[in-house]
RNA sequence: GGGCCUGUAGCUCAGAUGGUUAGAGCGUACGACUGAUAAUCGUAAGGUCGGUGGUUCGAUUCCACUCAGGCCCA
């Protein structure tokens, strides 16, 4: 007889293979069907709201790994929120704006683009970010990710737009906003102000001149020094700058001495100064250190121009080259623009938009910087300045279009003023109640917020929102007010931006407009904003305009280069009109690297497209990555790595699959109550409600790769290995509906149904595969989490059965010992004799009775009365095993030495005799 | 060059106010099973806790420096 047809094997048509690749699409598309992100929020109308207010990606190319992660961390919040009974709302945003949208687009266009009208290049701008809107868009749908994406919000929408320029006005309004001069790369030959991106290095031969900027006398009083031959010598290689010197910059640590050459005593820093021997051409013949205190109280003398060169102290400043004393132009140069404007020094640029000196410099008026290097080095030699002077090739900016050298320049531009109404002590404040995770964060975001400088709102570019502002023809003056930007805000919001450049300007500047030189005749400016300020105000736009929101978000995640991005353009508009942030906790993830640690490059070649992973492997593979790893750290990926998760998922997999084809006979009205239930039951279910509660606090605290640790260490070690293992002499052998087998399948059932939630924010496809196929008519993401009852908590019960697993494993390295010596092949065919000196234990295993071989899964277990000879000491008690003289029971597989008693079953064990007749009756 | 962050078995992660043999899962090897089967079960091997120096009776854990890598600035 085949008694395999009398055993109750699991059935089940959940395919082990996941074949996720061809799967999850059919899954969305029925997302898609029933409008699964509609249906949630409505069945959650009136519940608690948590908002994850999303940063906007940039709307060019497809996605990357990073964007994958940063929007699968997004959605697992939001659906873990909704699985914990909030209304989620999330509602996706794409920056459309900026520089790189336009590059690509003039670059296609090529000479076209250079007589082409604003308005046409914009519209193919926008053509553009529209194309790549909807590309990421489906991309982020295919990695699980709900959202609002029938309403986005795109900071080109007509209405983000307008919204743009309203709080632009409003700021204004504030006193926040003032027009100042900064350096920008400037290309004399194109006429125009280029963006870093935009520059190309390459090599470039420039004059470098050591210059003395001579030291007034009354202010050297140095002992040995002669204080008419006293100065401090700078190096550079931009001669054409030296007119616009208004500053010389001393380290604040190094040491600096005065070093005697001859007749001339120089300023220098000491490590460089046996240097200056081969420059001068002559040795050093004194040294005479110099205090802070004296270097601090030097007058020094502008080389070229009757005027002082103050004297300051910047950490720019290197030993790298040079004298250790810099050449400050602050119109010329970053660093020296900043430490300028610590010094309240000028921003002075005697230099027009052609590259040529102006008014400011009539020595020179009208010649081009570049011819004028020489003029510069001629002058400082006639007039004895000048020590020496030589070629030097170094890197250079260019430009990309042109190809000719760039020169730095600095140019009217409108600021926001950090420092304006305290805003910036407001700052600080708000970083003290704002939530970091990690915790470092605050510090890092509270130093950027200390030492950022003014924000520089204005670009001289095409693609963006127009600073709408006026100049005045007559007096040149710039006109921009709290109304004149309101009027246009109005137009914008009624026609589109596009008005600014389309319209007349008597519609676009309000009427009866005045300059203060008394003039009516304005110009129109065509500088855009900074499209930081575009995402910056989003909070704004939508928690205050969309459907069911409100203002500020509960959450802002993102990567941490957005401490000094995106958090912080969001802040300072939300501080300047509202006083609080619009965020009460930022989360930051670290970066995706390759699997040896690297950044991932083109030119390493080590980038992993998400798509392909997808194709691969499936959204879920990926989700499941994302929560395997630590965010907080940067994250690898690689091909061993994910084919690591995809061992992982299909442990859980295979799981739920186990489950399931154990409960393919049982219903609801088969359960069976608590006190029925065996000793191995409750400890599951004991372990069950602690694993659910962990795992939503470990949600809770954001800490998704102790969800994805617990969850497959629970799958693999309590479920597979302990539990399945023993309750299979059960499930497959025992009477279908024995209370026993019953007794399982109740646990089971509570466990399907209490996991498949817990996974489901991560294995978003997954657990509605599981759910669909248990017949359930919604979707699992419109559930709850399960709730297991409390009575399940039973740590009496669980440290019993782990008394007994540790006794378990003490008998597995003595049965694998024997079956090292070949003595016996399986744990089954084993007979067992402990000792454990527990006496509480012991009475345990004694209660037992027969169970206990079902635990330990062998053919006999002989309890010994005490530590005799024979029993080997193992961790826990003390074991001898060796081969059952019993046989093989052909229906359950266990040895017993009474197989065929009963002579109508000649193969099976009293047990299945009993149950086989029991069964046919 | 500066600020911040990271560095524990092949991989992903735990861990300890400094104190006996540093843990887990996966992977690997070997074995078992063939009634979860492109599954399942068992056992084992694997780490001078990035390196050096210091503080200490004692450091992987504290301090300094250093190396490798990351983000942001310059």
């Amino acid at each position: 007889m085949d008694y395999s047809k009398t055993v109750n094997l699991p059935t089940t048509d959940f395919p082990m293979k996941a074949n996720l690749p061809a799967r999850e699409p059919e899954i969305l598309k029925k997302w898609m069907e029933m409008k699964i992100y509609d249906r949630i929020q409505e069945s959650r109308k009136d519940a608690g709201l948590y908002i994850l207010h999303d940063g906007p990606p940039y709307a060019n190319g497809h996605i990357h790994i990073g964007h994958a992660l940063n929007k699968i961390l997004k959605d697992i919040i939001v659906k873990h929120k909704t699985m914990s009974g909030f209304r989620a709302p999330y509602v996706p945003g794409w920056d459309c704006h900026g520089l790189p949208i336009e590059l690509n687009v003039t670059r296609e266009l090529g000479d076209r683009a250079k007589d082409m009208p604003k308005t046409e290049i914009r519209k193919k701008c926008r053509s553009f970010a529209d194309k790549y809107v909807r590309i990421q868009m489906d991309e982020f749908k295919r990695l699980g990710v709900f959202g609002d994406y029938e309403n986005p919000y795109l900071t080109m929408s007509p209405l983000y737009e307008s919204k743009i320029v309203d709080v632009f006005g409003k700021i204004l309004k504030g006193g926040y906003i003032y027009r100042s001069k900064k350096p920008i790369y400037w290309c004399p030959n194109c006429v125009t102000a280029l963006a870093e991106a935009e520059v190309e290095y390459g090599n470039h031969t420039s004059p470098s001149i050591y210059v003395k900027f001579k030291v007034d006398p009354s202010t050297a009083g140095i002992k040995g020094v002669d204080a008419d031959n006293l100065h401090a010598v700078i190096w550079t290689t931009t001669p054409w700058t030296i007119p616009a010197n208004l500053a010389v910059c001393f380290h604040p640590q190094f040491q600096y001495s005065v070093f005697k050459f001859g007749k001339e005593y120089y300023v220098l820093a000491r490590g460089l100064a046996t240097q200056m021997e081969e420059v001068v051409g002559s040795k050093i013949e004194g040294e005479f250190p110099l205090t802070r205190e004296q270097i601090e109280k030097f007058r020094v003398y502008h080389p070229l121009i009757n005027r002082e060169s103050r004297v300051i102290f910047g950490d720019h400043v290197t030993l790298d080259a040079g004298t250790g004393i810099v050449h400050t132009a602050p119109g010329h140069g970053q660093e020296d623009y900043v430490i300028g404007i610590q010094y309240g020094l000028e921003v002075y640029c005697p230099v027009d938009d052609e590259g040529r000196f102006t008014d400011d410099y009539p020595d020179m008026k009208g010649v081009n910087v570049f011819d004028a290097n020489d003029k510069v080095v001629d002058l400082l030699r006639k007039n004895g300045t000048l020590i020496q002077t030589s070629k030097i090739e170094h890197s250079y900016p260019h430009c990309w279009r042109c190809k000719k050298p760039l020169i730095f320049r600095a140019t009217e531009q409108w600021f926001f003023k950090i420092d304006h109404d305290g805003l910036r002590r407001k700052a600080m404040s708000t970083v003290d109640t704002t939530e970091w995770i990690p915790v470092w964060g605050e510090a890092r975001f509270r130093s950027m917020v200390e030492t950022r400088p003014d924000w520089c709102l204005s670009r001289q570019r095409s693609w963006g929102v127009p600073i709408p502002s006026f100049r005045c023809s007559k007096c040149q003056k710039n006109m921009m007010s709290a109304e004149s930007v309101e009027h246009f805000a109005g137009i914008a919001a009624e026609k589109g931006i596009d008005s600014w450049y389309t319209d007349d300007i008597g519609s676009l500047i309000p009427s009866g407009t005045r300059c203060q030189c008394g003039s009516e005749d304005f110009i129109k400016e065509y500088d855009i904003l900074d499209v930081w300020f575009d995402s910056g105000v989003s909070h704004f736009v939508v928690l205050d305009s969309w459907k069911g929101h409100r203002w500020p978000a509960d959450m802002y995640l993102e990567g941490s280069d957005q401490h000094r991005g995106w958090f912080q353009s969001s802040l300072w508009p939300a501080l300047a009109l509202r006083g609080s942030a619009p965020f009460k906790t930022v989360l930051t993830h670290g970066f995706v690297l390759d699997e040896e640690g690297k950044a991932m490059s083109k030119s390493l070649g080590n980038v992993v497209p998400p798509e392909l992973l997808i194709k691969e492997y499936g959204a879920d593979i990926l989700r499941l990555w994302v929560s395997s790893e630590d965010y907080r750290n940067d994250l690898r990926i690689g091909t061993d790595m994910i084919r690591q998760i995809a061992d992982s998922y299909r442990k859980i997999r295979n799981t739920f699959k186990f489950i399931m084809g154990n409960l393919s006979d049982f219903s609801e009205k088969d359960r069976v109550p608590y006190d029925k239930l065996s000793d191995l039951d409750k400890w599951v279910l004991h372990k069950l409600y602690h694993l659910s509660k962990k795992i939503i606090e470990h949600y809770e605290k954001h800490e998704f790769h102790l969800v994805y640790r617990s969850m497959l260490n629970f799958c693999a070690v309590e479920l597979s290995s302990v539990y399945f293992d023993i309750s299979k002499d059960i499930l497959y052998v025992e009477p279908a509906d024995s209370v026993k087998r019953r007794a399982n399948q109740t646990v089971l059932s509570e466990a399907l149904k209490s996991m498949v939630k817990l996974i489901t924010p991560i294995l978003a496809f997954t657990s509605e595969e599981i759910w669909q196929f248990i017949g359930m008519k919604n979707s699992v993401h419109e559930e709850s989490y399960y709730r297991l009852d409390d009575s399940y908590d039973n740590p009496e019960v669980e440290s019993r059965v782990e008394g007994l697993v540790d006794v378990k494993k003490d008998v597995l390295k003595a049965i694998e010992e024997a079956r090292k010596e070949k003595k016996i092949k399986t744990s089954l065919e084993t007979d067992v004799r402990i000792f454990v000196s527990d006496q509480k234990l012991r009475g345990q295993m004694m209660e037992m009775g027969d169970e206990i071989k079902r635990f330990f899964q062998v053919a006999s277990v002989e309890l010994a009365g005490e530590e005799s000879s024979g029993l080997v000491k193992m961790d826990y008690s003390s074991v001898s095993v060796m081969k059952t003289s019993g046989n093989k029971c052909v229906r359950c597989w266990n040895y017993t030495p009474d197989i065929g008693t009963d002579p109508s079953h000649p193969e099976l064990c009293p047990r299945c005799t009993g149950i086989i007749n029991k069964i046919k009756a």
